[in-house]
Parts: C-alpha cells; sequence; structure tokens
DNA sequence: GACAAGTGTAACCGCAGTAGTTACAGAAAA
DNA sequence: TTTTCTGTAACTACTGCGGTTACACTTGTC
C-alpha cells in the first residue's frame, strides 16, 4: 500500500482544524510537507468520495463536505484506496492441481473477512476523534 | 503489498497434502505457475519463521515444520510481511504545525489496532482448515 | 476589464519494490 | 561418482509511487 490513507487523514484532519476556512493546496502542502499538485490530486479523490469539497479561484481552497464526526477512517480508507486490495492473490495457479485450482477461492473468502476487520476497526475512529487527540497532545 | 502472502498459504496447503512426502521446489512451483528459485526463496523464509524445513540433496524437498493446525494465517503473514506495514504512514510531516506534529503518533495508534485486528482475523484460519476446504470443494 | 489567487489535470521523471530468471556452489542419496 | 536436490547471489523488466512542472480554467478584487 501507498501512504495516500496517511496523507488524507492529515488533510482532512488539517480541514477540521481551521473550522470552516478554506485551506488552499500550498498551504496544505506545507504541513504535509509535499507538493501542492500532489494535494490537489488527493483532494479530488476525496471529493468524489464526498468527502471534501473545493472552491475554485481567489481565496477558494479546500473544506470538509461535512461534519467531521461523520467522517470515520474507513470512509477515508475506501476513497483512497479505491480497488487496491490489502492483500493480493496470485494469478493463475495450476488448474490440473487440485491445490492450485481451489486455492484462490478458499483464500479469497479469508482475505475478504480479513479486510473486513481491518474496516470495521477503522470505522471506530472520526476525523473528529483525530482532532480532539491532535487539541489534547498540544494542550501540553 | 506482495502476492508472497498467498502464494506462502498456496504452498504451505500443498505440502499439507503431500502429508509427510517431501516437496521439491520445481513441483510446488509447478502448482502455484512460476519458477522453482523464487519457490526456494519462499521456503527459506517460511523455514525462519519455524514453519517448514528443508531435506537438502536427491529425494529431498520441502515439509511442514509443525501439524498443519498449529499453522495459522498471521504466522503467515507475519513470516512472509516482515516488517511491511499494512498501510504506512507518510514521513515528515511539518513540526511546526499542530496537526503536522501530531498527527503520525495519533494516527500510528489507530493503525495498529486495525493491523491487529486483521491479523487476529487471520488467526482464526488454520493451514489444516485450508486443506479441508480444498478437499471438499474437490471432492463434487 | 485586468489582474491576482486559486483549482484541476495531464505529462513526465527517478526511485524502489516485485516477479521472474539464470547460474552455481554445496549437500545428500543412489 | 553421478544425480538430484537446496540455498543464494546476481541480474532484468515492469510497475506503481511520490514528486514536479506546466497550463487551462475559475473566481474574487481593484
Amino acid at each position: 500500500m501507498n501512504t495516500r490513507f496517511a496523507v488524507a487523514v492529515h488533510v482532512l484532519t488539517l480541514l477540521q482544524s481551521q473550522r470552516g476556512e478554506p485551506a488552499t493546496s500550498e498551504w496544505i502542502a506545507g504541513s504535509v510537507n509535499t507538493n501542492p499538485a500532489l494535494i490537489r490530486r488527493l483532494l479530488s479523490q476525496l471529493a468524489r468520495a464526498g468527502l471534501t469539497q473545493s472552491r475554485m479561484g481567489a481565496g477558494g481552497g479546500a473544506l470538509l463536505a461535512k461534519p467531521a464526526q461523520d467522517i470515520d477512517l474507513a470512509q477515508v480508507y475506501r476513497a483512497v484506496a479505491e480497488d487496491a486490495e490489502v492483500i493480493p492473490i496470485h494469478a493463475s495457479p495450476n488448474p490440473r492441481c487440485p491445490v492450485g485450482r481451489n486455492i484462490q477461492a478458499v483464500l479469497e473468502r479469508r482475505i475478504d473477512a480479513a479486510q473486513r476487520a481491518l474496516e470495521a476497526e477503522l470505522a471506530r475512529t472520526t476525523i473528529a476523534d483525530l482532532d480532539k487527540d491532535i487539541a489534547r497532545r498540544a494542550r501540553r
């Protein structure tokens, strides 16, 4: 997997910390320590998933598309991972071998269950939770 | 992630289906549909984790190092994934930003929990389970 | 209306990890 | 002693990723 999920969570938490003020991709890139174009690419992915929205033109920038407590990490994960699998299965085992013929189907069930468990755990945290965590940490 | 986990599970299930007969890397590669050297590379990783053992020389090959019901998929996952993270965190966010300074620590806790959930789910299945699944499927 | 400040997206680069492959030294059975 | 294996190093081709530049387009402001 790539670091897009972590960056996306970073960006969303940053937007929440702005409390409604639009954030420019350049400013966001400054906090993530990367390139504005890369942030815009990520933001358009998040916008497509209904997590953010952007205002174009001068004074524009990115905003959360819904309250932070309604955005959980599983949503972010799905928005960003798209169809990439956590644990991929190897292609084309030998169909003339009993194990080769059946291993994919048998293994897929277990991997799907594991991925569901991962997402269920992620779903327990929202952007609002992380915002609070960070506020608590920053206070000391 | 790569397909090594899936291939490892395939190989282990194959060894179990041999009921004690050593399997050569060439034969295994035939079922996986890949290269013997690649299988040997994987097998030495599994041997280091105590899941398989190999007999060298003529008539040699690979064997399970312990009963199939004592090998669960979480063990295989750890043997093969080594220190690769399911969900990596981006490096070097800006320490002068409150969010940038704290996001890694805050996010890491949640990702660790998610990974534990994934492994816990994987731990519920053993190689013996898969062997049975395949036997059941092959019977019809 | 012109300008400045933004977004969205395409195109490209270098790097790193992966699967695949060849080659060969060493071990062990026949 | 020959044959059949393993273990491992070395190399290649491919792919995906993060990073970067470039540019058309949108919008607020003077």
